[in-house]
DNA sequence: GTCTATAGGCAGATAGAC
DNA sequence: GTCTATCTGCCTATAGAC
């Protein structure tokens, strides 16, 4: 009876999610095949289908699961105990880390590529935004209330100039394979706000 | 002997990359195929062989007519007689105008899929953006030293980071169809420096 | 849960006629 | 300069054996 086994290897579905990610965080969902991951996990293209009925559902579940570890590292966040301006350099150490692998974030990738999405993979998108932004815009405020944070624009605002700049960082940042580059734009970035 | 037509019709070369640069905006360059070039020109696949020997010399000649086009903006600027602080704002309104045809900046969405193209893509992506930079490094010198933009960092930094940023404002606008969401972002992102 | 085998389609590309 | 015809290869996906 293993039904919730806390240390068992990675299962098939897990490790076909993990070789998919990072194709996709590297490539671009239109970048890369069943065959790609197939070759990898050294099982058959017609073997992934049983756990993922097609590429379009392959791609949504890996938004969904990329999205709840993004949750879990907000929460972590929250339940740091750190002042809001320790959390907002928090916040972009979790976009350094993408970066740190060699891979751009997730969604922000698959922003590149929207119009060519099925749409569930559309929606999924957007929600991580949206997440995103609204996470970001209550710690600013909590911020410009215990006096950390010097807010010159609303919350919402900067929030959304933050996500993106971010992910604009981290877009320029990989082809010239320099992380320091992200960096400095990021702490550019967030300067006027401390 | 009409060596240079001065109001030719496109000819079928300039047609086919009109097609292709939209194409690659709006759905990356591993998202479209030399067929629906064909179909929308009404031509063959093969025909298109005879102009571009293949995709990669396509996405090469792409690359360098837009960054042709983005130098020529960039002099505009630069002989308008405005000040540093308004030629900032003229700098952002290039991408304004590019994300209002609903299009991506052809060398942001490259650099998306920058681990797929080919070497000569690549070096001419990076280029686009070590030119801008280095224009917008220059600017924001002069409008240093002529007081009308506040500089806190090197110039070369803040170049970085707005570079970065207007890209990363392009990138998560499409999604939500909406060039205001660009706009807000773009100002706030200069706002420091004014 | 993974395999073999295969379908059906589209990719980029080429040869050679017109 | 554009066509028809064709090639080879890869794509996603399915059927059915093990």
């Amino acid at each position: 009876m293993a039904a919730t086994r806390p240390k068992a290897e990675a299962g098939t579905a897990t490790r076909i999610l993990d070789v998919a990610e990072r194709l996709v965080q590297t490539r671009g969902f239109n970048g890369f095949s069943y065959a790609d991951i197939a070759a990898e996990l050294g099982i058959t293209k017609a073997g992934l289908h049983y756990h993922f009925a097609g590429k379009a559902e392959l791609g949504e579940a890996l938004i969904v699961r990329y999205s709840e570890r993004f949750a879990e590292a907000l929460a972590a966040i929250d339940a740091s105990g750190l002042d809001a301006r320790a959390k907002l350099d928090a916040y972009v150490d979790l976009y350094a880390q993408v970066l740190s692998g060699k891979r751009m974030c997730l969604c922000g990738i698959l922003a590149a590529e929207y119009q060519t999405l099925p749409r569930p993979m559309c929606d999924a998108v957007i929600r991580f935004f949206d997440d995103n932004e609204a996470w970001l815009t209550a710690l600013l405020e909590r911020g410009g209330a215990d006096g950390t944070l010097s807010l010159s624009e609303p919350a919402a605002d900067s929030a959304q100039m933050i996500v993106s700049g971010l992910e604009g960082a981290m877009l320029v940042a990989r082809p010239y394979s320099d992380p320091e580059r992200f960096k400095s734009s990021a702490q550019h970035l967030i300067a006027s706000l401390t």
